[in-house]
DNA sequence: GTCAAACTTGACGCCTGCGTCATCTTTTGC
DNA sequence: GCAAAAGATGACGCAGGCGTCAAGTTTGAC
């Protein structure tokens, strides 16, 4: 129904989520009040809590609203790979590619990460790496991969994706390509020769 | 000279900075503020300017006393290293065992790395980045590294070994040896097979 | 066109942090 | 011991954020 009040009211709290990811990524969490989202949109003070409860709220559900698209794609991604080079590849290519294809949310999520991690733990990106946790055991026991430590292996593998996620956006073009097979050959390299074998 | 005045001072600026050091691992930079600080310590509130001008200052002492160390022991175990494989595992080892040593330290500086990388530019971690991309490309040239992608290679080190520290900090008792070998192995697979030569 | 319901507005009271500074306490040199 | 310098103290004025709510505006149903 395109009630006019129902697409003010999509409007209004999509221009705060917009705000607040601007916000949250240029000041951090901990900095940023409800007043500065509020500032950059033309709402009252008020109208903000007609849509969030507070500050939590609102980062609570930027949080997920972009974790739950980076996990669905990179999963989706993985999913179809049946070599370890394809499973470690296609996963990186999906995950720079949605970077490149949405900055804003990126610098959002990268600017707050340690936030997200301690104090949203319930949240998005432990989820994902408890799944790249299990897709690498997965993988372990049938026999594509060799054993290896697979909370070190996981952990490494996003905070390389989130590194270089971070670096491949600084050129121009986006390098896309040439971080995603900077990280593949890495953990490939490894991973295949067994270079990463626990003992 | 062991005058009381000066034995105070030093007191009074070591307990502003160890309480600082908790309150920004426990809050993060922007949550943090002066009055908490104060309160973890028997000072008045006005004795604190009279250490640091302000928030920014403490964080700034705070992150070149750690950062400095931090580079100097890892650059020190570099120095002895002459293959691949000991630059790496040296670097990782030394990195390593420093977080075990001084847990505190660690702690504040993982809470607080955005800020530090996009407040505080001119202070030590991309110091840090920049030196090892300095020893990378040296190693290149003197043949003992093949050719990779220096910048994307530096970042991802320390991005592994900032995840991993993490980590290993949380494994009772703390897993310095596996880390090492797991974060050592990953890099010097794949450096030394040349999987990562740029083409 | 009318009116009730839905939503927006911004001023309000409360609270907490900031950096200062007059005042009190401790140290030091003699 | 004593006076002067160094430093610690905490109350103060100012600024700004918080969440609320009475008043105003817009929407939609009839």
């Amino acid at each position: 129904m395109s009630g006019r009040r129902e697409r003010t009211k999509a409007a209004n709290r999509g221009a705060i989520l917009a705000a607040a990811r601007e916000v949250f990524a240029e000041l951090g969490y901990g900095a940023a009040s409800v007043r500065d989202i509020v500032r950059r949109t033309d709402l009252a003070s008020g109208t903000f809590y007609n849509y969030f409860p507070d500050k939590d709220a609102v980062f609570r559900a930027l949080v997920e609203e972009t974790g739950v698209e980076a996990r669905r794609r990179v999963r989706a991604a993985r999913r179809s790979a049946h070599t370890a080079e394809d499973f470690v590849e296609s996963g990186y290519r999906a995950f720079f590619a949605y970077i490149v294809e949405d900055p804003a949310r990126f610098a959002f999520m990268r600017s707050n990460l340690e936030t997200v991690r301690d104090r949203f733990g319930d949240a998005v990106l432990p989820a994902g790496t408890a799944e790249l946790a299990e897709d690498l055991q997965a993988a372990i026991e049938a026999g594509h991969l060799p054993p290896v430590d697979v909370e070190y292996c996981a952990h490494a593998m996003i905070a390389v994706g989130l590194e270089l996620g971070a670096r491949l956006a600084e050129r121009t073009p986006p390098d896309v390509d040439g971080a995603t097979e900077f990280a593949s050959a890495l953990f490939v390299g490894a991973l295949e020769r067994r270079t990463l074998a626990v003992l």
